[in-house]
DNA sequence: CGGGTCACG
DNA sequence: ACGTACGTGACCCGG
């Protein structure tokens, strides 16, 4: 019913209608927060998935009908004027989501940014304010263009008011065509929606219709006898039950066809010719984007305003102040250290030798070519007075402490790293990496992209460093909230933070290595190998690249002709030359023998004993570098050179550890954990037998082969015993029958069998992972007993394989994820604690379960002591952590 | 620069 | 039909 008060509509029907669009802001939020993966959030954490596909589809909206005015109507409290007609009403609305419901201030904020009018009034649902603003429009005029997820609006649809639907989720817009509605209800015109829902009912719009009649015979009734007034007046020809119903329920169906037809007298109005679109301030709007971190859309959206896309992108670029250099500089850095203001320094190593700081308010460089003429003793002064008396915040704060304890000087240190407050030091990489733990490069471009909603400016005369430092001074507060609301920021303030002075102590100690010993060694490795080489091309038959695989792929196969039955190729076509391929041809081909050999010693030879001496310094130690922000489990890596992947494993590989000495006087200890990830399985599942196993148990794996097995503990044989330990490991991996085959050499049904016995004698276990498996497909990631968390997006894919590694990601991650979470807190208290105890020895290298030091001779025991009581008692579980202590003149002994 | 291989937990 | 245990880093080859 057109709202009487509307100005007539223009004579000229044909002239081009303005169109109007007015969205149905719940029911497309709802949509695109139910089609939308969660894995978006906004820099400070808030969800934003619902928004992102909002947009989207206002988007999709614009291309496809380039609407002349936007409208978007919310529901506000509870819907209750259609309700009111139903005594026996019942709220069984279910509640919203949470991360849903947070998502409606900031799209209310975003179309206010945007110039959209919101339409909103008490207790009236959207459809009728959707259905009241479609017949004003029209009436005024133009055509309206109603969007929404809900078909009952159908209703509504004239010539001049068309339904806009979805399709695909919100990837599609399309107006909904008459011949669609009366398919999509069985025959029902739009018109008689209301007659249908009166039959039918809605369980999701709580209208109850008629008990027992569906949608079929709903739309077969009315189109029998044509409306719903009709069906009643012949509801005595209805036959069977469902007549019985009917008649019963005469007075239900009436109210039920009220209630379904939707209203047009909301006390809503609006001036349609007001309203334009696009008429927003692209500044204004860019801003409401950026803070939700909604970059891409953004430049799409704003490049449909003038000057949106003017300056050829959409998102305006942080201003980096020129730098100040002199006595001004000084006195805002005194200033800045007064206030307790965190500074943020980065160091400039390219052109110019120098520091630079930001504070809030300015930009200042110490460098010795710079007016301040600062040299490196002062600058590295400077950051000593930042770090004893300021806030530093860097994107690599050990680097900056590196500076002052450098790991290649006879200088003293500087500054007595353990004496750093945590608390007073903040990593913006550190901090991104939490957040986001599977990515990987955290630049300041993407830095301030994702926390301040800003490019990079692109002129070449801004040092990167200077960009580096404004950014990271200016991404802190937006970092912490961020942590703060992902739940992450203790972990940052007592695990990451007090960390990095750790590593870069540990870094700075260095381990002593024997130049000569790696020499002798290597001599004597390339002996062996050149004669295997010759033997090798000898048996060959002709000269060719061992360390090629392609060659020696084809040599193998191709023209030595040895079996390929069952073998993979590889992706470039050629077939697999690993150690298991070759291991399994090495019984019947002494060639193949030859060259397993080959391989293992050229390994070695060329990864361990060629390269470390070279990466000795000037103190005779290699000094590697513990990344922080690498792993997606919260791991540690090693680089420069890697010493966490030192040789143990073959006899031949741990010569390489005799190259590693603990100095004369000194000893190396090594304390590791023992089983910490089983351990800690057992501790997170709870299963009652796994415990009391840790608990009880003299041999943990026995343990577990007599209960798999069903076998007393003293009739565990070894191999029971070692398939048992298989097992054991491969839950720890979210392993699978074929896994478990391949890794004992057993039959796929065997191996499925054990997996079943294992889960059935241990059925906590199952229990935990498959709960922690739904929780990460829910949440979008799995976490750790501490709270870190690890996206995995594979889990939304389609695709088995790939759904499931996600799923074995899931059940691994809070195992590994976890020790690393405890050793890093016993790696925080074991350096203070040997420091108070007055102890010389030194924290030298952290290999994922294990700590080792270089430790005088007579310390070992009291060192022993300590480092034992630091990681057994870090933290209480419900089994014990042990820790497992060896120690060696050479590192090869210490074992 | 990506793939294959192999060193470690 | 698919691929097949989690996490790394370094070396070598070849396009």
């Amino acid at each position: 019913m057109p709202d009487a008060t509307a100005p007539a509509a223009p004579a000229a029907e044909d002239a081009a209608r303005k169109i109007i669009a007015v969205i149905d802001g719940n029911s497309l939020m709802h949509r695109a927060y139910h089609g939308v993966p969660p894995t978006m959030n906004a820099p400070d954490g808030r969800p934003t998935n619902a928004i992102f596909g909002f947009l989207n589809m206002l988007l999709k909206l614009v291309d496809a009908f380039h609407p002349d005015g936007i409208v978007c109507a919310f529901d506000k409290g509870k819907p209750r004027v259609r309700m009111e007609m139903l005594t026996q009403y019942k709220a069984q609305r279910k509640p919203m989501d949470d991360e849903l419901r947070q998502q409606f201030p900031m799209i209310h904020d975003v179309l206010r940014a945007l110039n959209v009018p919101i339409q909103e009034c008490e207790g009236w649902e959207g459809d009728d304010i959707l259905g009241t603003l479609g017949a004003q429009g029209e009436a005024a005029g133009y055509d309206m263009y109603l969007v929404t997820g809900d078909r009952d609006m159908y209703q509504l649809a004239t010539d001049h008011v068309k339904i806009v639907g979805t399709k695909r989720g919100l990837s599609e817009v399309k107006i909904v065509t008459p011949e669609e509605v009366v398919e999509a209800y069985n025959g029902v015109t739009a018109d008689l929606i209301p007659d249908f829902y009166g039959l039918k009912g809605d369980t999701s719009d709580n209208i109850p219709g008629v008990p027992g009649i569906g949608p079929k015979k709903a739309a077969a009734l009315i189109a029998q006898y044509g409306s719903l007034e009709g069906v009643i007046e012949h509801a005595d020809e209805v036959k069977g039950k469902m007549g019985e119903n009917l008649r019963a329920h005469i007075e239900d169906a009436r109210i039920s066809k009220q209630v379904a037809i939707i209203r047009k007298d909301a006390p809503v109005s609006c001036d349609f010719d007001a309203v334009r679109f696009p008429s927003f301030d692209a500044t204004e709007a860019r801003a409401a984007l950026g803070a939700l971190g909604i970059t891409t859309l953004a430049t799409r959206l704003l490049a449909l305003v003038d000057g949106g896309d003017a300056a050829g992108s959409g998102t305006s670029a942080l201003e980096v102040p020129a730098s100040v250099e002199g006595s001004a500089a000084l006195a805002e850095l005194v200033r800045a250290m007064a206030a307790d203001e965190w500074l943020a320094c980065v160091l400039d190593d390219d052109q110019e030798e120098g520091a630079l700081f930001a504070t809030t308010h300015q930009l200042w460089v110490a460098s010795e070519k710079s007016l301040m003429r600062f040299d490196e003793a002062e600058i590295a002064g400077v950051l000593g007075e930042l770090f004893s008396a300021g806030r530093v915040v860097s994107p690599d704060v050990k680097e900056l402490l590196h500076e002052l304890a450098p790991v290649d000087s006879a200088d003293p240190a500087q500054i007595d790293l353990l004496d750093v407050d945590p608390s007073r030091i903040f990593d913006t990489t550190v901090a991104a990496y939490l957040l986001d733990s599977i990515r990987t490069g955290f630049e300041p471009g993407y830095l301030a992209d994702r926390y301040l909603g800003l490019m990079l400016p692109e002129d070449d005369d801004v040092r990167p460093a200077a960009v580096a430092a404004v950014v990271a001074q200016r991404a802190h507060e937006p970092l912490r909230a961020a942590l703060e609301n992902d739940g992450s920021l203790r972990l940052m303030e007592e695990m990451e933070m007090p960390l990095v002075p750790v590593l870069a102590l540990m870094e700075r100690n260095g381990m002593l290595v024997d130049p000569e010993r790696l020499h002798a060694l290597s001599e004597g490795l390339g002996a062996d190998i050149d004669a295997l080489a010759a033997r090798i091309h000898e048996l060959a038959g002709e000269e060719f690249n061992i360390a090629s695989p392609m060659q020696l792929s084809h040599v193998l196969f191709d023209v030595m002709g040895l079996p390929t039955r069952g073998l993979k190729k590889t992706q470039r076509g050629y077939y697999s030359t690993n150690a298991r391929v070759l291991e399994e041809l090495a019984r019947d081909h002494e060639i193949v023998r030859l060259i397993l050999e080959y391989r293992e010693k050229a390994k070695i030879k060329s990864t361990y004993l060629d390269t470390l001496g070279g990466l000795r310094r000037r103190d005779g130690r290699v000094h590697t570098t513990f990344n922080q922000t690498v792993t997606a489990t919260g791991r540690l890596s090693s680089s420069n050179p890697n010493l966490q992947n030192i040789p143990t494993r073959s006899e031949l590989g741990k010569t390489v550890r005799t190259a590693f000495s603990a100095g004369p006087g000194k000893v190396f200890v090594a304390v590791d954990y023992s089983q910490i990830e089983l351990r800690l399985l057992a501790h997170l599942s709870g299963d009652e037998h796994l415990v009391a196993a840790f608990n009880e148990g003299e041999d943990f794996h026995a343990e577990t082969a007599s209960r798999v097995f069903g076998v007393p503990v003293e009739e565990v044989t070894r191999e029971l015993r070692s398939r048992a330990k298989a097992v054991n490991f491969g839950i720890v991996y979210g392993q699978q029958a074929y896994g478990l085959s391949q890794s004992l050499g057993i039959p796929m049904a065997e191996a499925r069998e054990m997996i079943d016995r294992y889960f059935e004698v241990y059925p906590g276990v199952r229990r935990y992972l498959d709960q922690t498996v739904a929780d990460a497909k829910q949440t979008g990631y799995a976490q750790t007993m501490f709270g870190r968390k690890r996206p995995i997006p594979e889990l939304k894919l389609k695709n088995p394989a790939q759904r499931g590694f996600g799923e074995r990601t899931a059940m691994n991650h809070p195992m590994q994820g976890t020790a690393a979470d405890i050793i890093k807190l016993a790696m925080v208290d074991v350096p203070h604690r040997m420091r108070e105890a007055g102890l010389q020895a030194h924290l030298i290298l952290q290999i994922h379960d294990e700590l080792d030091f270089e430790c005088p001779e007579e310390e070992v025991d009291a060192l022993i002591a300590l480092v034992r009581d630091t990681m057994e008692n870090v933290v209480r579980l419900r089994v014990p952590l042990i820790a497992e202590a060896s120690t060696g003149v050479t590192w090869a002994d210490a074992k």
